[in-house]
RNA sequence: GGAGCGUUCGUCUAACGGUUAGGACCUCAGGUUUUCAUCCUGGUAAUACGGGUUCGAUUCCCGUACGCUCUACCA
């Protein structure tokens, strides 16, 4: 399927083919990123990179009264794990710097300027007691929340309503005033959305928009706009929850005579709480037992702590791998992707218009396949902290290794190899001699003893004699090897799981098998 | 309230007018593993509803229901 819709006068995948493909994540710094915003980061990415494009990190810290500390930081650090570092943004820099847009403040005034001077936008006085006031007046329990439209715009403070001494006066003494837009009366505003097709929407439905706000700084729509003109973003890809105001960004672009520069738009779907509906919030993760940030996230202001995909144990290639796929297939029935493959795979188009619930099992599954599939020395350096957090000493690198080889298989999470593999480096601290007690007698302690020393003679690591001296041992007196392999896994590694006893008494060497036995035996 | 967007197994999804509606997760039943996990085999389970259009609708159109998003000097 060819990109749809049009782009000036021209059909689109002409421009595409002409025009330089640049697209941005353009989130504002306040607070951690989370699983939707990973998506619509990687979906970005994905596509720039698919056609050779590029991809920047603009932060909106239009509102310094949302401004979090440290979230700018966090979402470097997070666009990193995952792999996805921008071309552009505020620590790379770029051709179009600044990338904050607080550092291009004063880019913004003289398009709102134009805009006025074109009669698309006007100054209005109104405080917000007035606003409030007109809300109030105007509601009614058919319309429940008034909008400043052009129904209401006459009867307030503003240049369109005001003589033009009053405004000059109004300015002169330095009153307060935003700017606004001047939504046209009847017009239909369509446009193509590249996963959507045709939407439209009656300009009488929407309000006149604030622009620019009595701080001076833009809002999102000014700056929106703005930015991605100057920065000559050819796609814009964002949340679901942007299409209402879809027609303010079109009208804009228009009046600001820019309609043939504008770039291509796709609303992404949302991600869904997996209980009940609605669309997923920080508050879900932590409260059903699974993240929902890429990493760990603390609030410098309400210390409210989210934990994080990457400290639950996530590999970053299982967390991009379940992301694209919530949302997005191939039309095969393959689910496994690595970056490369999603690179070469990607299209927009199939992208689902439907918002998709979040299912941590699957998600888990995921990163299941990805440890099964990973390298044993990518695994044992991602593992390596768990272990040291642990109090597990790894002294041979190789060993390590070669001990995640013969374990990944059982692991789902990172941590899990704390459990699966940590009997390999330390004696088990807890033994679950609960399990054998019931069933244990003499003859069993004197099975084990005599064990110990048939091991010790034979001074082997090889799980084959291991294995054969167990069984001649259990043959001579007369006991059935299946009573017994349960609690010498158990005396080895301190519960029922684990690859083969003889392969674990082998590779751990029969001298610390031994020692475990013995160390047991004092236990029952 | 209004506008917009959406709706296939419990969940994620495939099928761009013709399939016994496919796959995956979950779950269930077997098998392998003298443990656990892996692995293998198999099962249950879906086109929201009502009208059209059509020889034929999951697919196109209309309506209804339900859900979501927006309706801020927040993004």
């Amino acid at each position: 399927m060819f990109l749809r819709g049009t782009c000036g006068k021209y059909k689109s995948y002409l421009c595409a083919m002409n025009k330089r493909v640049r697209v941005r994540f353009a989130p504002s710094p306040t607070g951690g990123l989370h699983l939707g915003g990973v998506r619509t980061v990687l979906f970005n990415y994905l596509f720039a990179k698919k056609h050779g494009g590029d991809f920047i990190l603009r932060i909106e810290d239009t509102d310094q009264s949302r401004f979090v500390p440290g979230a700018e930081e966090y979402i470097l650090q997070t666009l990193n794990w995952c792999g996805l570092t921008p071309d552009e943004s505020p620590l790379a820099g770029g051709p179009y710097a600044p990338y904050r847009q607080s550092e291009r403040k004063a880019m913004y005034k003289q398009y709102a300027t134009q805009l006025i001077d074109a009669g698309h936008a006007y100054i209005a006085f109104d405080t917000p007691a007035e606003i409030e006031e007109m809300r109030n007046n105007f509601k009614t329990p058919e319309n429940p929340s008034p909008q400043y439209n052009q129904a209401v715009r006459a009867k307030m403070r503003n240049s369109l309503s005001l003589s033009k001494e009053e405004v000059d006066a109004l300015l002169v003494a330095n009153t307060p005033h935003v700017v606004r837009i001047k939504m046209p009366d009847n017009e239909d505003v369509t446009f193509t959305d590249m996963i959507r097709g045709e939407v439209s929407f009656n300009t009488s439905q929407v309000d006149d928009k604030v622009l620019l706000k009595a701080d001076g700084m833009p809002t999102y729509h000014l700056a929106v706009v703005v930015d991605d003109y100057l920065m000559k973003i050819s796609h814009a890809f964002r949340g679901e929850e942007w299409l209402p105001s879809a027609p303010v960004h079109l009208l804009l672009w228009k009046y600001l005579g820019w309609a043939n520069d504008m770039p291509q738009w796709a609303h992404l779907p949302l991600i869904l709480k997996p209980d009940g509906n609605g669309k997923l919030s920080k508050r879900d993760g932590d409260r059903l037992g699974f993240p929902v940030f890429a990493m760990d996230w603390t609030d410098p202001k309400t210390n409210e702590k989210n934990t994080g995909f990457k400290e639950h144990g996530f590999l970053p290639e299982a967390f991009v791998n379940l992301l694209a796929v919530l949302g997005w297939n191939d039309g095969t029935d393959q689910e496994l992707f690595s970056i490369t493959d999603l690179i070469e795979k990607f299209s927009m188009e199939r992208v689902h218009k439907g918002g998709a619930k979040f299912n941590y099992e699957k998600a888990k599954w995921f990163n299941a396949e990805w440890i099964k599939n990973a390298d044993n020395a990518y695994l044992a350096s991602l593992v390596q902290p768990y272990f040291e957090e642990a109090g597990i000493q790894v002294q041979d690198k190789s060993y390590l290794e070669k001990i995640i080889g013969i374990t990944k298989e059982r692991c789902i999470l990172l941590p899990d190899f704390i459990i699966q593999a940590g009997f390999y480096f330390a004696a088990p601290t807890s033994i679950d001699t609960a399990s054998i007690a019931p069933k244990w007698d003499d003859n069993k302690k004197n099975f084990f003893e005599a064990l110990c020393s048939a091991f010790e003679n034979s001074n082997s690591n090889d799980p084959t004699i291991l294995e054969n001296i167990f069984k001649e041992l259990t043959a001579t007196q007369g006991l059935k090897p299946g009573e017994l392999m349960l609690p010498m896994r158990i005396m080895l590694v301190g519960g029922k799981f684990g690859p083969g006893v003889f392969e674990i008494a082998a590779t751990i060497g029969v001298a610390d098998a031994v020692a475990r036995i013995k160390h047991a035996l004092t236990l029952l």
